[in-house]
DNA sequence: TATTGTTATACTCTATAACTATA
DNA sequence: TATAGTTATAGAGTATAACAATA
């Protein structure tokens, strides 16, 4: 079949490009983080409560863009792995201090090395400067004022 | 509250850099294209006809990841709103050749002038030359080979 | 025997409303 | 009166199986 398609408009746009290519990374990471058995959320949500113990849903939530009731299951399912623990937050009854387990701990330690692996090979056709400039131009797009 | 939160790590990650610019100037583009009642999807299956008229459902697919019997409502809908046309395939007597209805190559004439100021303005932060970075750096990823 | 387009359906992801307990 | 966490539920988006018509 004659499959001779012209893309070259849409290879002119910003989000076609930036989407695919995050597609493409995602994808491979996703692949690569099949073995902890961690979807993309998982592992950011898992990496945020190691970088920042004591941590609240609520602000899991503002930084991953989650709305609070789809964090509910996520957190219970982790936390049914013992990957987390849920600690009477200080200062608000409200609420509740979340930190990594052991376990969590050193599953992270993993995943964090093979998520580094995961860029590097999906970045492959691009030089160690261009890697930093392209992570530069990305974050200036989206921390950019509205 | 305290919301010095630390995200220096998820920070130096591509996939969450490439997915977070992917969401800021798609989430651009949806607004900006809601005149037209557009979503991205929707755009892009448009701006592919209009580029390659008598192209079938099987190459859209192909060429945007979209399983076939997603497909199907999509193109129904925009059929129903005469932007396309559907005529019998020169050659294959299962498949249909799609094309822009006058009606459709006029919306899309707008809609893809529109695109290109909503990618400006998204990367209202970079200059011309570090935009054809980005976008060739991009292109690096998802067209390398596996 | 394989492919195009289609229906029906299931699964995941995301979004909204409303409740409780604490602030 | 507002916020943290939760439940229930609705709506997108994405996936698989199976079929008729044609190659």
């Amino acid at each position: 079949m004659s499959n001779e398609l012209d893309t070259r408009y849409l290879e002119t746009l910003l989000g076609y490009n930036t989407r695919r290519a995050a597609l493409t990374i995602i994808g491979r990471f996703m692949d690569n983080m099949a073995v902890y058995q961690l979807r993309p959320v998982d592992f950011s949500v898992l990496s945020l409560i190691g970088h920042n113990p004591g941590i609240t849903s609520r602000q899991l939530c503002s930084a991953l863009n989650i709305l609070p009731p789809n964090l509910v299951g996520l957190l219970k399912d982790i936390e049914k792995r013992q990957l987390i623990r849920r600690s009477p937050h200080p200062t608000d009854g409200r609420a509740m201090g979340l930190s990594l387990t052991p376990k969590g701990a050193a599953l992270m330690q993993e995943a964090e090395a093979t998520a580094l692996d995961s860029d590097l090979s999906a970045a492959a056709a691009l030089s160690p400067s261009e890697i930093k400039t392209l992570t530069r131009l990305l974050q200036k797009i989206y921390l950019a004022p509205t």
